[in-house]
DNA sequence: CCGTTAACCTGAGAGC
DNA sequence: TGCTCTCAGGTTAACG
């Protein structure tokens, strides 16, 4: 579900209720998702203050008191609730599904801060929770990430060091983490609009001024999606329950079969599948 | 190291 | 109503 500007919203709003809270019960209810969860996770969580709340490209970082950092992945469906012990009602709601119909069967972690409590629902559970130890263990996850179009380190020269190689096409290069990180289907869809560069076209193709689109519009169209609270197709929803807005501001993303968005172009949205993922663009704007 | 593909899951929606 | 099929915001293991 989340790419970096959801993921970003749910901290913005998560942020300011747990961070300083004491973690006062915590509860797994199944033994893994994508991966197994960390051993005794639950027992290694309790009694531990959650210090900072971070994000780094898609995942969500708790630093706890302890020295240890808890990783949330959200995969493609996964969501965060908060809600009031012995209430209904939520008070904060992240919600892949809408408010009300919350499948329940699918809240695998519950953790406890006093009378609130933070649950994890995941229908497809491609979502993960690690315990990172030590700079070790954080190294294995976060440091072979790409730099994400909102850190300072991504600039020109960068983009053209790890770009201007690669003999597969931008589409691909956009949604490799390890390459450009934070950046999913949707807004790859949108910067590649953004830009005018057709995802077919090959890294190693791009010209200076495209490597300068691409620097431009990737940071442009993530930071905008930001304030515009992400995305909402299937009812994501930020943590004060409200949905996101950047879906109205979606040029080529769903959009096959809609006008081109360039008032001067007569051409339709194509669709077409680009690495098991469904792609949309301009062929008349994007060369 | 590079690039591609299949696989991991559940649920919604379309078409028949 | 119900069946089958396709698709969904992500990542990674395996292979050539």
């Amino acid at each position: 579900m989340p790419e970096l500007p959801e993921v970003e919203t749910i901290i913005r709003g998560l942020a300011p209720v747990i961070e300083g809270e004491v973690v006062s019960a915590a509860k797994v209810n199944r033994p893994d998702l994508r991966w197994p969860f960390p051993k005794n996770m639950a027992n290694r969580l309790i009694g531990k203050t959650i210090k900072q709340l971070r994000r780094r490209s898609k995942y969500i970082l708790a630093d706890l008191s302890c020295g240890q950092t808890l990783l949330i992945h959200l995969g493609m469906s996964g969501t965060i609730h908060l809600i009031e012990k012995n209430k209904k009602n939520f008070k904060t709601n992240t919600s892949f599904y809408s408010f009300q119909n919350l499948p329940k069967k699918h809240n695998h972690i519950e953790i406890h801060f006093g009378n609130l409590i933070m649950i994890y629902n995941d229908p497809r559970r491609f979502g993960f929770f690690k315990l990172l130890k030590d700079k070790e263990s954080f190294k294995l996850y976060l440091n072979n990430i790409g730099y994400e179009p909102l850190d300072k380190n991504f600039n020109l020269k960068y983009l053209k060091k790890s770009i201007l190689f690669r003999k597969k096409c931008i589409k691909s290069i956009l949604l490799d983490q390890k390459i450009i990180s934070g950046i999913g289907n949707i807004y790859a869809n949108e910067i590649l609009f953004h830009s005018g560069l057709n995802p077919r076209k090959k890294g190693l193709k791009l010209k200076d001024f495209e490597l300068k689109y691409l620097y431009k519009y990737s940071k442009l169209v993530l930071k905008k999606a930001i304030l515009k609270g992400g995305s909402s197709i299937r009812d994501f929803r930020n943590t004060e329950g409200a949905k996101g807005s950047f879906q109205d501001n979606f040029k080529v993303y769903n959009k096959d079969d809609h006008n081109c968005p360039n008032k001067k172009c007569n051409y339709k949205i194509k669709k077409i599948n680009i690495s098991n993922r469904s792609t949309f663009y301009c062929e008349n704007c994007q060369k």
